[in-house]
DNA sequence: CGGGGCTTTGAGAATCTTCAATTTAAGTGG
DNA sequence: CCACTTAAATTGAAGATTCTCAAAGCCCCG
C-alpha cells in the first residue's frame, strides 16, 4: 500500500492561484538566480527543479529537489541564497508575487493559514531531507533517497518511478561521489531490494527491506 | 565584526507571549515526547535543547539543536516525529497552545505575519543545517558546525563560546563518530583555526580560514 | 557513423569507523 | 582536603568504506 510522505505537497488554492503566473522551462534553464531578491514565491506544477549552490572549492551542492506540488522561495527578506534550475524539459513553475500574497493573507485568514501550512510542509520536507543526507553510509543514503523518491514521484502500474535526475545530481544531493551512487544502486539491486529496467527506472521490490534504509523508527501507518 | 546568522532567532511578540506558558527543565529532561500530538508550539527562552530520533539500528540521531530564540513544533497535523530534551540544567521553554495561537492569527494579521516569519526562520535554519551535515569530510563538518555555533551562541569578551553539548552529541548531529569529532577539533586547533581553553570553550582564531569550512559561497556581508 | 553525455566498474590512496586504552575533568563521600 | 568513582575527551591501530583517477560500455542524437 502506498504510504504518503509526511510533507505531502499539494495544489494551491484558487485565491493564491489567481495571483500566480506560470512559466515553462527547458532542461537546465534557470528559474531563479542566486542573490535575487526574495520577492517571489514559487510552486512547481509539472516536471522537477533543483536548488543549487556552488561551494568555495568549486563543487556543486544540490540542496533540494522540488517536485510537483512543492514550494520554494520561502526566505526571510535577505534574498535568495541559491539558484533553482529546471532538470527536465517542460517543467512548469508558478510564480507568486510575495507582496501581493502577503497582502491577501493580511485580509483573508484562510489564505494566511494556507501559506502557514505550505511553510510547515516545507519544514517537514527539509527534516526528511536532513535524515536522508544525515545517514552514515552511501548505501543507506541511496536507499533512503530511492525510498523517498518512490513516494514523492508518480508510480506507474508496475510500481516503477522514473528518476528525474542523473547519478551526478543524486551524488551532489547526498554529498557523496557519483561512483558511490552507482555502486550503491548496483548493490541494492544485487540484494534484491530494487529492480532497474533502465538506469533511471526504479521499482522497489522489498519495501520493508529498504525501509531499514529509510528513517529512524517513528509512528507511521505500517507498510 | 559579528555576522548574524541568516536565520536569526528572536523573541516573541507580546501577543504570542501572552498565550505562552514557560517551564524549566533539568539536563536530560524531556520537553516533548515522540509521537505526541502536534498541538503545541515551543520557543526556547534560555539554555538549549536537542531534537532526537532513534534509528532502526538503535543509533541515536540528533536532528536539531535549539538555542534561545529558536522555535520548534511547527509540524503538520500528523504529530511530532521526534522527541525534544533539554541539554542543560535551567533550560526554559515557552509552550504556546497551537489552537489559540492560530485563532489569534486568524483575527490579527500582524500575528499571522509573525508566525509566518517564525516558520521562515525555521526554514532558513534547516537549510543551514543541511549544508553543515551535507559537507563531505569530518573536518569540514566540524569546522562549519563550530562556525555556525559561534554565531548562534553568545560570545564573551574574548570571543569565546561555550558549546552546550558533548562530543557525542556533536557526533550524532553531524552523523559521524565521536572520535572523528575529537580528531577534527584537534586538527583544527593544530591548524591554528580555533583555540580551546577547555574542551567546550571554543574561540575562532582564523575566521576567514574556517569560513572555507562554512558554506558554499553566497552573497553576505564580508567578515 | 561519430561525438558527447550518462553509467558502470576497477584499483590505489585517503578517510572514517570500530575497538581499545589512556588521559582529563568533575563530582562524591569520607 | 583527599581518595575514589564516573563521565567526558583524547589518542592509537586495524579494518572497512569511500574518494579519486582512469577506463570502458551504453545510448541518444546529429
Amino acid at each position: 500500500m502506498a504510504v504518503q510522505n509526511t510533507g505531502s505537497a499539494r495544489d494551491l488554492s484558487k485565491q493564491l492561484s489567481a495571483l500566480a503566473m506560470t512559466s515553462q522551462y527547458d532542461k537546465g534553464e534557470e528559474v531563479c538566480g542566486q542573490g535575487e531578491p526574495a520577492d517571489t514565491w514559487y510552486h512547481v506544477v509539472k516536471g522537477a527543479t533543483r536548488r543549487c549552490m556552488v561551494c568555495a572549492d568549486g563543487r556543486r551542492r544540490i540542496v533540494g529537489l522540488l517536485l510537483p506540488g512543492d514550494c520554494f522561495g520561502f526566505t526571510l527578506n535577505r534574498g535568495s541564497d541559491c539558484s533553482v534550475e529546471s532538470v527536465m524539459d517542460g517543467t512548469i513553475v508558478a510564480s507568486i508575487p510575495r507582496r501581493r500574497a502577503e497582502m491577501l493573507a493580511d485580509s483573508d485568514p484562510i489564505v494566511a493559514r494556507e501559506i502557514r501550512e505550505l511553510a510547515f510542509t516545507v519544514i517537514a520536507q527539509l527534516q526528511t531531507q536532513l535524515l536522508v543526507v544525515g545517514r552514515t553510509t552511501a548505501r543507506e543514503k541511496v536507499g533512503s533517497f530511492l525510498f523517498e523518491m518512490s513516494h514523492r514521484l508518480e508510480r506507474d502500474d508496475g510500481g516503477r518511478v522514473v528518476l528525474p535526475v542523473s547519478r551526478y545530481d543524486i551524488a551532489d544531493y547526498l554529498a557523496i561521489s557519483a561512483e558511490a551512487v552507482s555502486r550503491s544502486i548496483s548493490r541494492l539491486r544485487g540484494l534484491g531490494l530494487i529492480n532497474l529496467a533502465e538506469p533511471r527506472h526504479v521499482r522497489i521490490l522489498n519495501n520493508s527491506g529498504l525501509r531499514n534504509y529509510e528513517h529512524p523508527v517513528h509512528p507511521r501507518a505500517s507498510t
